[in-house]
Parts: C-alpha cells; structure tokens; sequence
DNA sequence: CAGAGCCAAAAAGTCAGACTTATATGTCAC
DNA sequence: GTGACATATAAGTCTGACTTTTTGGCTCTG
C-alpha cells in the first residue's frame, strides 16, 4: 500500500508527516529549514523537497523571512491519501474513522445506484464472487479471508459505478474497512445480516435494479455508522 | 483562491500541472529532470521541487535510471483542489464537471441532513440569510449576485454538517457553481423552483429535520445533474 | 508621543557543480 | 537460450555561495 523509502525526502516525510498530522507542532508553530535538515540529518535540498510536499498537502505554509508554519487542521487536504494514513496512524484515530465512515455513508449507496446502471458484465460476476467469498469465510472465525472479499467488494462497486471521484475512494474505504477488523472492537464473526446484504446487492446490481442497490447499500453503510456509535457512543 | 507565483517552482508547476492533466504528456511519457528545467530555464533543483509535488498528487512516477513517468489518469489525486483546478482549465472540463456534481448529489444531501443535526443557531441563521439573497437575486439578470449567495449557502451546509471531509468540499461545490454559471449555458435566471428549494432546505435546517432537510436538497441535487444531461445527453 | 520612513538581520529561495547510487540494458561466455 | 557481468544513464544527494523578500525595530521628524 505504502511506499516506504523512496528517497531521502521520503524517508523524512515518514515522520514529519505523522507528527504535524498528530498536532505535535499546533497550528501556527514555525519550523526552520536548516534546523529540520540538521536533525533529520539530510541536506538543506532535501529538506526543501520534503517541505513542498507538506506545502502542496496545505499542512504547512513556508513563508520567507518567517519560516515553515504549521496550517490550522481545517486548511488541509484531508481526501490525500498520504494524510488520510497519517492521520490513521496516529492519536485522531477514532475521529478519523468516524469521519470517512459518514463519507461512506454518502457515497456508497449512490456509487452502487450507478454501478447497477453501469457495471460490465466481468464486473457483475466479480461482484457475485466477492459476495460468495464473504458467506464462506463468514462463520468460524476467519476473518482474514472475509476481510480480503469485503474490500474487493466495495472496491469493485466504487470502479463498477463509472464515477472517477469514486473510484478514487476505493483505497480509503479499503482502509476503513482493515482498520475495523484489526484494530478495532471486532473479535466475533461479522453479523449475519450484514452478509446476506452484500449478496443482495450484488443480486441487485446483476439485475440493474439500481434503486434497490442504492437502498440495500444504504443499509450496509448505515450498519456501518451503528456500528462506531456501540462502540464509541 | 489559487496562489499563483509562491516561488519558481510554483510557476513551474502552473504550466506543467496543466500539461500533464489535459494529458499533454499521456500516460506512460516519459521526462527527464534536466531537460524540463532546461525548457524552463530554472535550475535543476527548482525542478525537483516541482517534480516532488507532482509525485505527491501521483500525477508522476520518478524512477532513477529511467525518468519522470506520467501515471495512468486512474491514480490520479483527483480530490486535489490543485488538480481539480487544472483540469477544470483544461480540455476535459466537461467531464471533470460532471463526474464533480455526481459526487455533490452524493454528499450534499447526506451533509444537509447532518447539518440539521448539528448546525449553531448562527449557522442557521447564516443560511437563511443566503437563501433570502438568493431569492433577492434571482430576477433580473443578478448572475454574479446569485452566484455569491448560491456558493456561500452550499458552504455553510457542508460545514455545518461537522463533517471535515464534507467541509472541504466547499471549495469543489464553489467552483462547479461558478463553472456553471460563467462558463457554461446559464444566460437566463435561475430556476424559480431551485430558488425555492434552497429557501425550504433552509427552514428545514432551522426546523432540525434531518429527513426534510436531506430530500429537499437531494432534489437540488437531482436538478443540477439534470441540467447537464439537458445540456450534454 | 505618534507616525512615517528607513535600515539591517533573518530566513527562504535560487543556482552551479561535483559526486554517489541504483538500475535498465546490452554483451559475452557457456 | 540463459546467466553473470560490465556500462551507461538519469535520478539522487551534498555543499557552498549568492539573492530576494520581509519583518521588526530604530530613528528622525512633526
């Protein structure tokens, strides 16, 4: 998923980025170049590179005469998906979640509305396999495997909707989803319910029943919101 | 809204950026470092840094020994405000237009019903405040007048719904309207029945009827998709 | 004392050149 | 044909000198 090291500047970005993403420098904190260069022990270049990365993620603004200063959290581009893993990964964990959960909610039921209009027939089948995938690992504790079959799932709806924004969220909601079996509150094997509707609206979308995938899908995403509020009222 | 001139790199990238989205350079090119910042005349590590922010929106791939390739369109950053723009600059306007108003019929009506929830009184008021303006402008050839009162209501809904990945598509939804507006076939006033659904979104918010709130703007939605087909079947 | 204008320091920005490193590709032996 | 090896290439890195912008203070004046 990531790319790890690819390049000094990277390499940099690799703790810089969590840290401003974790409000360890508060918005408004001036950093200096030279200082960062001299305790990330790079060259002043590639400091530089690595501050225009921040730059065109809008977490920092670099001023002369002032220096690099941290953005207020509501300035920066929270769709990229560098930040969106960064953010992941550290303390606003929670809130992060919960956010790109209410996007789901959204998003998802349109995408397979118009994925149900115009998915390929590969797609169709994919979809069904995903959804059989999921019913055969859903019992008996493997949610690995279900885990897998899940992602591919929404990944081929978001595509199968012909929307590139959506198509797009394909990783975040891969994301979402990882984050929900691993880290949180998830030990038992996914409720039965949820199942049966994957495979509805992959029932749904065969026989481009568009309305019907767009409310089957509502409820899934809508589960998926119940869901955080059980766990974190 | 654009900060044009933040340094050579940033006026670099203004024509670059532009270049590779209207797939000037298609997927697959292949540029070298030295020769751009020669074509530029700018040094080679102005040109880094330029090369560094369009790896970071995965508009390119650099690779030692081989280059700086152009990615396949669907890596993309595509929720890049950035890359938004240049491509609303560019030859697929039409396109990026419609894919960005199927993503507001998603998300605004979901954002307005959160908004219901979660607005302050000063929102609500703010919001009203908007729809009166739209009303007040809506006769008589005020596009400009209706278009700042359109973009601010739409702005206040997303922010209000307390959802940060909502909020940040302010930016998006201002731009498609104003695109509407100064680009497209708009010369006529506005449709008297949107004008009115505005108002009743606005009641419903201040009334805290999420349910209302949600439809009615999904019908503004709804409209505005179907404006494009009208003008693009 | 207030305000206008000026000066100097500070930090980012830019450039040029030398050097390092990874790697795609071609070559040669087997 | 296949594998090991050599080579050329382009990105990557570092350093040091220089430029430009901007801020904050200082002075001069009314």
């Amino acid at each position: 998923m990531s790319t790890p090291g690819r390049g000094l500047h990277g390499r940099v970005l690799d703790t810089l980025g969590p840290a401003i993403t974790a409000g360890e420098y508060p918005p408004g904190s001036v950093l200096r170049t030279d200082e960062l260069a001299q305790h990330f022990e790079v060259s002043r270049s590639v400091m530089r590179e690595a501050v225009r990365v921040l730059e065109s993620m809008h977490l920092v603004e670099s001023r002369r005469r002032v220096g690099v200063t941290v953005r207020p959290k509501a300035e920066w581009n929270v769709y990229d998906p560098q930040v969106i893993r960064w953010r992941l990964a550290g303390a606003d964990r929670p809130h992060q979640l919960r956010s790109l959960t209410v996007l789901r909610s959204a998003v998802e039921p349109v995408a397979a509305g118009l994925a149900a209009r115009n998915a390929t027939a590969d797609q169709c089948a994919e979809l069904t396999e995903c959804a059989l995938g999921m019913v055969a690992n859903s019992r008996g504790h493997r949610l690995d495997k279900y885990l897998v079959h899940d992602m591919a799932f929404h990944r081929v709806i978001l595509t199968a909707s012909g929307n590139e924004m959506f198509a797009r969220l394909g990783d975040v909601v891969a994301e979402v989803l990882a984050g929900r079996t691993h880290h949180e509150v998830m030990f038992e094997d996914p409720d039965p319910a949820a199942v049966t509707l994957h495979v509805r609206v992959a029932e749904a979308v065969r026989a481009r029943d568009a309305a019907r995938a767009e409310e089957l899908t509502r409820e899934i995403t809508t589960g998926a919101l119940q869901e955080l509020d059980i766990l974190a009222p």
